[in-house]
Formats: C-alpha cells, sequence, structure tokens
DNA sequence: TTCCCGTCCG
DNA sequence: CGGACAGGAA
C-alpha cells in the first residue's frame, strides 16, 4: 500500500510539525551538545526507555564517564551501577563496547557513516541514523516508536495494520534535508504529545507488540542476580542462590548466560562482575 | 495495564 | 520473523 501525497500535504504537515515544536518542542540536555560521544550515550539509553527516565541517568553518567577514553578504561561494574535503573543492561554492555571500538577502530572519532555506526555494538538501523543525523546533521530517513505513532495519526488514521515499510518513503519525502536535526527532534516531540492525550496510534502499527509482564520474569531474575553481584563481587554461587531463592537449575542458566554476553565471569564457584 | 526516541539471537 | 531483554511511572 503506497500512499499518494501531494506537494500541498507535504506542505501541511511540515506546518503542523513546525508549529508544534516552536509551541511545545521539548528542551532536552542531549540536544545542547553536538558531541558526538554524549548523543551516542543519549541514544543507547534512550532505548525503549522514556525520556525522564534518562535525564538524570545521562547527566550523571555523562559527570562519570566524559569521554570515550573514560567509558572505554572504566571497570564494567562501575558502568553497570550507574545504569541500574535504567534496564537493559546489556546495553551498558555494549556502550563500553563502542567505546573502545571508536578508539581501537577509528581512533577516537565517531564516524559518519551510517553503515560503520550500525557495525558497532548495540547500534541498530535506529541509533546509527539517529546520531548520523542529531551528532553530524546527516539527513536520512528513520522510524522509531514516536515517529511512527505521527505518521500513522496523520497519513493512515484508519488502518489498523500499518508497515513501517509503508511509512519510510514518506518519512524520506516529508524530511528536512537541510535540519535534519531539529527536524527529527520536532517530530519526536510531536508524536510524545500525541500519546498524551488519546490512545496510542502505535497500536495500530504492523509491529506493534505487548511486552509480557516484567514480575516473575526471568529478566527480573537476572536484574537481581547482576544487583547481587554489584553489591557482594566475588559472591560464591550457593550464598547466591540461597540469598535470592532461586532454583538451582534456573541460576546456573542464567549465569551461564551472563556470562556468555559478557556482564560476568565465574571461577572456583564464585562469580565477579567482568 | 501499558508504555518507553530498539537490538540481537535463534 | 518471534521472543528476550529492565524497570519505573502513569
Amino acid at each position: 500500500m503506497t500512499e499518494t501525497v501531494t506537494n500541498q500535504e507535504v506542505a501541511a504537515f511540515r506546518r503542523a510539525i513546525v508549529d508544534h515544536y516552536v509551541a511545545h518542542g521539548r528542551r532536552l540536555p542531549w540536544r545542547e551538545t553536538r558531541d558526538p560521544y554524549a548523543i551516542l550515550v543519549s541514544e543507547i539509553m534512550l532505548q525503549q526507555t522514556q525520556v525522564e527516565r534518562v535525564r538524570e541517568k545521562y547527566l550523571r553518567f555523562l559527570a562519570v564517564f566524559p569521554g570515550w577514553e573514560e567509558l572505554a578504561g572504566a571497570e564494567l561494574s562501575g558502568v553497570l551501577s550507574l545504569w541500574q535503573g535504567l534496564g537493559y543492561n546489556r546495553r551498558a554492555v555494549s556502550l563500553q563496547l563502542c567505546a573502545r571500538g571508536v578508539l581501537q577502530r577509528f581512533g577516537g572519532t565517531l564516524p559518519r557513516e551510517v553503515e560503520l555506526l550500525q557495525s558497532l555494538p548495540g547500534i541498530g538501523p535506529y541509533t546509527a541514523r539517529a546520531v548520523a543525523a542529531f551528532a553530524f546533521g546527516v539527513a536520512t530517513p528513520f522510524i522509531e516508536t514516536n515517529i511512527r505513532s505521527v505518521f500513522i495519526h496523520h497519513f493512515f488514521p484508519e488502518s489498523h495494520c500499518v508497515r513501517d515499510a509503508d511509512i519510510l518513503p514518506l518519512v524520506e519525502l516529508t524530511m528536512d534535508r537541510e535540519h535534519p536535526r531539529e527536524w527529527y527532534y520536532a517530530l519526536m516531540d510531536y508524536g510524545a504529545h500525541l500519546k498524551r492525550g488519546t490512545a496510542n496510534p502505535g497500536r495500530n502499527s504492523a509491529h506493534h507488540v505487548r511486552q509480557s509482564p516484567f514480575r516473575g520474569s526471568n529478566r527480573e531474575q537476572r536484574s537481581l542476580i547482576l544487583k547481587a553481584i554489584l553489591v557482594e563481587p566475588g559472591m560464591d554461587r550457593s550464598r547466591l542462590e540461597e540469598k535470592l531463592a532461586m532454583e538451582t537449575a534456573s541460576l546456573a542458566r542464567n549465569l551461564g548466560e551472563l556470562e556468555r554476553e559478557g556482564f560476568i565471569r565465574q571461577e572456583g564457584g564464585r562469580v565477579w562482575i567482568r
């Protein structure tokens, strides 16, 4: 399904987005900088995580790890400690690997090419293009949850299973190629605004999925294991099992996975943050 | 309950 | 593709 959109419709759409941005644009810490490092930190933190929760974490993180060198050379436990409360801890591991990759592969300069950005761990199609736009002013079409809501709301008001493949051409068509940074800020702010009022237009995306409950999930178990090791590095497995009241098999499996994912190391029945 | 400026693995 | 991945707030 491809929409036919006239020049007038494009102009009206742009006007609505810009007007909203002028009146209600959000002032956010990561919008005050052009430092690619800071912008990457913000984008990784913002993956699936609400703006208000990122705000303080972002400032704190930059205060402790102000650049590639500091993050690359840090103890993972320190990085993970600052990450607690943000969720998806593997992003913290990836971010540190990014810092090391930028130093080793690119001499401490984050590349502006989407392909290269996406070759770094934890940077996917969205983050690569967002960083290119926000850090380097590269105009390339991309979609995330707020942008998706805007386009569904505006161009597919009656549809129920809108595919990103149908949205992307419209993102490209309507994009402000001269000011991608401000344009995407405006788009995201408008999308966030839409969700505050009525039902989330994103539900009419073909890609919309409900998350399984956190309470009682393996995600919760993992988080508890990691927190315990952060508090008491070198704790032995039996003590961990007792403290968390966790099945032996379930604990063993999770420890194995956490080790494989680069969170921890195990030696002689004891466990450390890597 | 539902959402969040997604990515990665199988 | 489907599913896992944190966790807090409304």
